[in-house]
DNA sequence: ACGGCCGGGACTTCCCGTTGGT
DNA sequence: ACCAACGGGAAGTCCCGGCCGT
């Protein structure tokens, strides 16, 4: 192998960049390669040899976004804890720019229809984030059930605010969904309480 | 009423009825209409007599599917109010099942980049739905702001549950989405304390 | 058969129009499907309703280029005779124009590359542009050898004048191919005379 | 020099060798140059201390090819005159064996399509072997002419020999052409009496 | 000199939404 | 209502010219 593996590969960069952000905004099934790659400045036949196919670029591209997301979230919560993490998540930036934000909202819903291999690496790297989160609720009972229920408040809140029409409702519902997230990680809050 | 041609045609309600499961199943963006009207039992040329475009099919399909999901909710909270609500809507069979089950989990991502009509038509329905739910939390101060966060977390949570590679890790999401729902309509709750 | 084969098709019309021209100018492996549909104000996907495969294409626009030039060389013929269809086709205007003039000049060497079929569609069209010819030598012993003769030595000669650098010496070789093809057709010429 | 490297390198002349007959055999645009480096006995890598790009080599291989024709013309002229370099040209062992042939012939509606250097190169040869022609017509008015016209003739002939469907038809015009060839150079035939 | 890598781009197959002739 | 065809466009395979690390 002339190239080692780790070799600095700028345009493969380029591609995941431009492929993360254009799957975030317009969906999976509806980026082409060809204007991924027109994006990335460079032409449709120069993409098979950095990925094998559009569905290895998929799943490199949501592990890319989900680590890029890992590194922000790590911010917000040294900085502020969760009540910033959750603040920042749901605020009107996030809403509004789909591309470089969290691709679990912008792709859960079409991540569930991919190939396994896809939904396992979404998987690890989602739980991943998760845990990240519960490490930061060590008051709490079940650390890591409240995780996973915040970030399903927080994913299905920025879902809905993108998708209904009216400025007023979709604030109402980022309104709505960070008084959620804050009561869910109250001290007091025991996931098996029912 | 609702269709401004008003047809109670046969094949047209054959059209969405099939539609509405395959926008379910597959998403919008793959599903295609000969497909789609193949499994009506009719080929690609009767579709226009009855829609305009697939953005009209869309519209309807997806105004069909929450009207149902409006009777299916009704009869829920009839039958067990919200607490059975709930645990249906996060049931292992409303998971394994999303061709009839909630288009909010199945399409919200791409209803967000549908053009502003579709959007208006899934807002007037949704908030039919959310206000059908706010209707039997009384004792609660702010209702609506607790259904609006309720639904964000069901539909949150029955995405991550698609999602996720792992029977086990996608039952541990629908039992904390189930927690947290059932903690969100609290009698003591208050959607707007914080 | 719905739309029967005679049927209008100004699109394929056009595909023709423009490939047989950039046929001409470019040559035929180095004319690519992409702009030549594009040059016709169509896109790539739009080719294959229309033909099989480039190898028709090529069939089908040597056949175009060599009817219209059919009808070009029998203008000619009737206007001036044999003498104003040489020195037409040895003009400079027609050296410097390839892109509408003779494809023997412009593609021989490529169909004699090509598959069978192509030849043959070439062989069939240049047989009757030479019996053309030949009828207006009646007064020759072997009209259709010299008709052979004559093309060829046209062909050449144009080929020549475009292929060499520099204009005066361009000149000379239309005047050289003019002076022979002339003296070819001089009534007294008998193909078998050596 | 020709060579302004100078190199007699034994990789260089085989690698010349080999192009100059894959281009006349298959067209320059059609040769790639790993097909080339490979019959060579060499691979892609040892191409480019060789020779700055492939239109160097087109460059070359076509000084190349015209060289060893201008050698060829001289055996026969020296041996059976114009008559033996007319036939011999005109067989159908020529025709059928374009790689080891005519550059002219093989390449000539290429060649108008390369950049200005390669056509002055081809054109300087051209002129060598027009000139080496001439000189053996001492006894007609305009020497240069009537070769002019004379390798016109000759490399319409063959390239139409070559390219038409069908072996008889393809015989009748490499007479066809022979005749019009020795016509040409008859004495009495001045270039300039039209 | 080797041989793999790089970006460019061609050809082809497939499917999409839509139209229109029957 | 049928169904073929249209234009659009995507995915993928292949090969080209050229480059570079070894």
């Amino acid at each position: 192998m002339r190239y080692e593996k780790g070799r600095k590969d700028s345009s493969r960069i380029k591609i995941l960049e431009v492929a993360s952000e254009r799957f975030r905004n317009d969906g999976i099934a509806a980026s082409g390669l060809a204007t991924i790659m027109s994006d990335a400045g460079l032409t449709n036949g120069a993409f098979y040899p950095h990925f094998a196919s559009k569905a290895e670029l998929v799943r490199e591209s949501i592990a890319t976004a989900l680590e890029t997301q890992f590194e922000q979230i790590a911010e917000a919560l040294a900085a502020g804890g969760p009540e910033l993490a959750i603040s920042t998540y749901l605020s009107e930036a996030h809403r509004d720019n789909p591309a470089k934000g969290c691709a679990s909202a912008a792709l859960l819903s079409e991540v569930a229809r991919q190939p396994p291999e896809t939904r396992q690496v979404y998987t690890d790297h989602f739980m991943s984030q998760m845990r990240q989160v519960a490490a930061t609720l060590p008051h709490i009972k079940d650390p890591e059930g409240v995780a996973l229920s915040v970030f399903a408040t927080l994913i299905g809140t920025l879902q809905l605010a993108r998708a209904v029409e009216g400025k007023e409702l979709s604030a109402r519902i980022l309104a709505a969904g960070k008084d959620a997230a804050r009561r869910l990680i109250q001290p007091n809050y025991d996931g098996a309480a029912s």
